[in-house]
DNA sequence: GATGAATGAGCCTTCATTCAT
DNA sequence: GATGAATGAAGGCTCATTCAT
């Protein structure tokens, strides 16, 4: 029932394994020892690399995608949604699924920019998807009325975004959960005081 | 006079690779490429590629903290000086050393966290080292009476860095420079209205 | 049946080159050649270069010991066992494991002494084995009465394996048995007269 | 006076370093480390790495001869430079020249058989010249009425040869000089005991 | 005489991939 | 579906050698 497929259980190992390394420090031999096959039991379920990286990759932004909705979901009104995206970001810091931190979607768009184009393509689709997620919580607070009429809603999602995008590398590298969290505190308190009613 | 000596030129070279293309994917056969070198020729300089990367490193460092120097020095009000931290950060997106954009520091955090050691702590301190600079600035900032003295300098630090560095990231991976100009116009914004006086 | 497995055919393969060239002058493209493989798919059966020495090196001791184990098995009496020891040291001489003669275990431990400890430690056990095998033949030989009770066991076995390898070394240098011969004949002569009884 | 020109300082030592880790283990970069010089330095003096090893092979031949020669000249008569002979082979045991211990002219000779041929001639050559310079002994003590007249000159002189080279490999392996003094030991008593008079 | 800089060839090793079993 | 065995290409690195300075 909640058995996993031998290629599903490949992808949730090798996207932790490329989260954490990246694309091109995580080998075939890793994801060989990270999932107890050999290499041609892999084959036998993908074509290659770089499909499994495109599969990992989908992976990882779904359950990025499934935890914004998560969280969301559990609050009602459109200022809750929007403080609850902040958290969101937060939690990224804690996942397991990269070990020393970072959000995998921004971690794949760094490593793959330039090496990696159907990979970096995966991660631009991504983050717009993101962004235009928070613009439509942003639309649906002017609707309700509880988000100022003015705000310009492009460069608010692209600035949340941005914003703890950039603190969670900070915490990534410095190890602890001190950017991100003085961050989140900064970003809800603008929230409040500048863009909410 | 100007002329560069040979290990001078390999990491010159090899900066702007290690930058685009990040450790792992930088080859030493790229560099071979880059310099017109062979590979015995390039081991006459350093002693590994971990030496290379390193000294690359340190070459992007530099300029980094040179072009923050540069601008600064350009004005001369603490408030100016604040702003100014901004612009730096806006610049970085059209530099040729990095193809496609970004910000050497920030790439090679990322892309080395969990994989070479030894440049993530270059990383890091680095990164420390630009935080201290702009709390200096916004202290200075106190002191002139220019900016707020109730401002969490600490945090404020950390959040300019993080958000621009965050937005460098967007226009690197959507290809182009809105996401960095927008969100330099934001924070500006949130300068001169939240923490100057 | 008596199928040799690809492992085993390395192992054969370069027990030989081992023997003949030395750790250091036995490369992987030698192994390549002999074997008819290619790099990797020598490394599939091995970790690396040394563990196909080690191998190889046990492979080669394992020989000598059977060699000695059917040769002293064919005469009974202890007296005929140590004179068959002798000869079983004539016999590395024609042996075409090792290209240009030489006792493996005793070429192997000269090579390796200063430059490859592990591979040194194996060969240090191995005429330690043999040793103690050459002294319980002695033992038995005064047990039986055959051997004079006063003989040094210790020493003897030690002048035994000294003196005949010893003389291999000079008959390879020298590229004919002379040396071996003559020394075996000499050998033969002094445990006659001065050990038997 | 006694200054080294810098040819004889490379052939010094150099020839430790061929001694100590033979031919193919040992780098041009190990003789740069040894001598200080770069690379250049030595191929101003020596055409190519093979020159460096066959000057460093004579270098040690002299070394042994010499030690013959000295050790032998200081006992008068014919009885006494053959038991001599027994002990120039013991001293070898500690010779710094050679660390790990060992006979240059054996360790080469193994070395090299099938990897170098002109060290091995050099080696070969080597060799005989001992063997005679032991046979005119000998020939020396039949004459003087101290070495009984029927004894095998060539074969004893092999034997000797034989015998106390593969005691020396024995406590190189060994590491101490347990095997070379019991078989010295062994030697002198049968010399004294069976082809004196 | 000595150095620094360069090279071609080779070192051991790992890569991603294929395919017969 | 999974494995074992094999491969070509490339990885980082060291080798002995040359030569202008």
């Amino acid at each position: 029932m909640d058995e996993l497929s031998t290629r599903e259980r490949i992808i949730e190992s090798s996207a932790a394994l490329f989260n954490t390394y990246g694309y091109h420090a995580c080998s075939l031999s890793h994801i060989m020892e990270a999932t107890g096959l050999k290499k041609g039991g892999i084959y036998n379920h993908f074509k290659n690399k770089d499909e499994i990286a495109v599969e990992a990759f989908n992976h990882n932004y779904q359950r990025v995608l499934r935890r914004f909705r998560e969280t969301l979901d559990k609050v009602s009104t459109p200022t809750e949604k929007i403080l609850a995206v902040v958290d969101v970001f937060v939690s990224f810091i804690d996942d397991p699924m990269v070990q020393g931190g970072g959000c995998p979607i921004f971690n794949t768009a760094i490593d793959s920019t330039n090496t990696h184009p159907a990979l970096k393509e995966k991660a631009r689709e991504s983050i717009i998807i993101l962004r235009n997620y928070i613009e439509i919580k942003l639309k649906e607070g002017i609707s309700a009325g509880e988000v100022k009429s003015d705000v310009n809603i492009k460069q608010m999602a692209t600035v949340i975004i941005a914003t703890l995008e950039g603190a969670i590398v900070l915490s990534r590298v410095d190890g602890n959960k001190d950017s991100v969290e003085v961050t989140a505190e900064h970003m809800k308190k603008f929230i409040t005081q500048s863009i909410l009613i």
